[in-house]
This record gives C-alpha cells, structure tokens and sequence, in this order.
DNA sequence: CAATAATGAAACGAAACGTATCGTTTCTAA
DNA sequence: TTAGAAACGATACGTTTCGTTTCATTATTG
C-alpha cells in the first residue's frame, strides 16, 4: 500500500479498469481509493464525502470498498492515519517550546493539508456512529500517552516540577487543539490582523501545572 | 411557542391531524416538530434524525418543517436553544466555586437530558455545513462572553488578579468542556470508581491564569 | 487444470432529500 | 358574506446514497 500507481481518475477522465491480481488485495486499488477518499474531503468537505463518490473518483466498486472498510468512519480513519502525523515529533530543549512548536505544527498540518478536513469529519461521524466513537477515543489515547511523554521529558529536564498534574495538562492541550480545529479557529497567525495567542495559551497550561504540583 | 399541546404522536398511536389556523403559524405544530425532533435525538442519536423521521414522529408535513427551517442543523440550533440553558447562572461565592459549579451542572445538563445528544450533534453538523459552522461560532462567543462574566465578576471580588489572561482561561474551559462532550466523557463521578476530574481542571487553570497576570 | 479470492460494473430495494401539488382549514379585510 | 391569502398535512416526484447481491473476468496457487 502507498508503493503503487494508485490509477485515480483524474476528474473527467477515465482511468484504465483496475482488474483482481488474483487472490489477494491489489494495493493500486487500496491507494486509488484513499486518495480519491482524501481528494473529495479536500474539495468539498464532509458533506459531498459518500462511499458512491469515493468509488466513482477512484475506479474502485463499492463491493471492493465495503469488503475492507465497513463504513465512512472507517475509511476516514484511514485516510488520517495515512496523512502520516509526524507533526508531534518535537524536541526544542525546553518544554515550553516543545509544546508551543507541537502544536503549531499541528494547526499547520490540520490547515494546509486534507488532514484537518479529514480529522474534523472523524469528530463529527463519531458522534452518531458509537464504534467510530471508540476508534476516536482510542487514538485520542494514543496521542495522549504521546504528548505525556513529551510533558514527561520537560519534567525529567526540570521544565516542571515532578508534581505537576500532568493529566490535566494534557487533556486540556487536547481540548484546546480540538476545539480550534471544530471551530475553524486554526488560520495562520498574522501579525498585523491575528496575533498568535497558542503561546499565552501553552503559559497559562504550564505554570497551571506547576503550580497544582 | 411552547405553550401549547403539542400533538406529538407517541410512537404507535395516530395524533388527531392538525390543520391550518389560519395565514399564521400553527404554534402546535412548531412544538409537536421540536419535540420530536428531541425524542428522535435521544433516542436514536444523530444517525437516527432526519426531517424525514421528525416529520413522521411529530405527525407534521415535511413542507411545514422546510418552511420553517432551511436544514436540520438549523433545527437542531433551535432544539438546543429551547432547552433553556440555565446551568450557566452560577454564584457560589468564589470564582474556582463557579467555575467548578457551572461545569459539574453542564455535563449533568449534558448527560442527563436531550441536551447532550443535541449539542454533540450541532457540532458534528457544522463539520459540514458552514452556515452551521457560522451559526455554531455566534453561539460559542455568546457562551464566552457570558462566562467572561462570571470571571471578570471573580476578578472584582479579588480571586483573580487584574491582568489575569482571561482569553486563555475562557477558551481552554470551553475546549475541555467541549472535548468531554465529544469523546463522550460526561459520565457523573462515582467517588468508588471515577474521580472527579473537574476540580483539578478548573484549579489549573485558574493558578495558570493568575500565574500569567 | 480446478478452485479460490479478488476486481469493477451493474442491478436492486430501501431510505432520505428537497420540492411541487393538492384539498382543506382558518383568518382577515373589504 | 365573500374572496383572497397563508398555512396545514398527505401525497407524489426525481434524485442520490446506502449496503448488498450478482456477474463476468482476472490472476494466483496447489
């Protein structure tokens, strides 16, 4: 997967028939399907994403569609997880920096690739699909435990005292994140029209946690 | 509005069907509407809404239901804003009192009535639908502005210095109150098994923002 | 070579969308 | 009293999408 032609019809033109390579799945299908998957978020958003769409844009049938993804939330979910989320890897020598550049990073990754697209529409099927619900509330633990070690890292540095409540850091930085990404509120900061607030927001977090340690 | 029987089949008995009242709106009709689109929502969850099964449910025409509202989001908006919010009206004495105060009765508000089920539903909607979106985002600086307020009343009292950042404070609360809400984290604390988060919340964030004064 | 799994095209019945049409009811103004 | 207007729910409509089934074809494996 993601090493073959994905063979997606550009739009308006036919792509030559994708055929079975026998008894195994034909990655070129797999990748036609999740680029047109990400293509139609990227143009039109959640509301003209649909299976019967996703199959016409990439030359797939829906049977080959629904034999690997059960439903939407699925494939959205492949689609995110395929977007390659490498915006957490941080690392500026102080805490502060790290979280401030984390976060950063992921606004522009959610604002200037299909990813914010794609992770918003994961939010929104969540709340009227309870197992895509549970696959969001596990990520969202993934990415918990991964920001907890970068909250670690600054503890182990002395960026924060060793009491520092650092589940509410995290969950508040989370709450924060997401709440931009539902709102729309992720713009690139501008200096003469949006300031930057995302590092007074970072300092109120961190010295909150220090001082609750 | 609201004032009147609403007309509301219950599911499996035949409503007596309503009729024009002359070149004016049916108050009836726009109750039995609102409260089948509530039963619909918390029964069913937004996979089980559609103006196809309010009207059925509320025994109303579709073209009723169109003229009225443009889309379902909009119903939903109106759903949500008829369950009379008023768990923001708090005044325990003390800025971290309120603050915990307003939250504990929001995710009680939440969990405990339709409204839950409703708001989770007006946001994923605004995932696709920008006038949701836009409607949503007028919604939400109302809320902040109200609880604004109530920090700038702790402020007056003395709980929180003068420069505190109160931005900060007034959007990490509605993230994290959102997020619970979206990753279905409402459940009510049960001294045995769940401890209660919140007061840790609210506390870091009000040392943070006294700490960035 | 036969069996198997996969592939996309096509078809299907059901459901929902948003709109149009209809007969009926009620209200208001003349 | 009458005519006109707005509203009401029932019905119908063309379109789209859902999830599933069927089909002819392809490639792989034993």
């Amino acid at each position: 997967m993601g090493e073959h032609s994905a063979d997606v019809a550009p739009k308006g033109k036919a792509a030559p028939r994708r055929t079975s390579i026998g008894g195994r799945r034909n990655p070129a299908s797999a990748s036609a399907i999740l680029e047109a998957a990400e293509a139609i978020l990227s143009e039109t958003g959640l509301a003209g994403f649909s299976i019967e769409a996703v199959a016409r844009r990439a030359g797939a049938g829906k049977p080959t569609i629904y034999r690997w993804w059960p439903n939407r939330s699925a494939l959205l979910m492949d689609v995110y997880a395929r977007q390659k989320e490498t915006v957490l890897r941080v690392d500026t020598g102080t805490l502060e920096g790290d979280l401030v550049e984390l976060l950063t990073r992921l606004f522009a990754f959610w604002r200037d690739t299909p990813a914010g697209a794609t992770f918003r529409s994961i939010i929104a099927e969540a709340q009227s699909d309870p197992a895509s619900l549970a696959a969001l509330q596990s990520f969202l633990a993934d990415r918990r435990a991964y920001v907890g070690e970068v909250v670690a890292r600054g503890i182990a540095r002395g960026d924060l005292p060793p009491k520092a409540d650092l589940p509410s850091l995290v969950e508040l930085i989370f709450g924060f994140a997401w709440m931009r990404l539902l709102t729309g509120d992720i713009a690139a900061p501008d200096a003469d029209h949006v300031p930057d607030a995302l590092p007074a927001r970072v300092r109120l977090l961190l010295r909150g946690a220090a001082a609750t340690a």
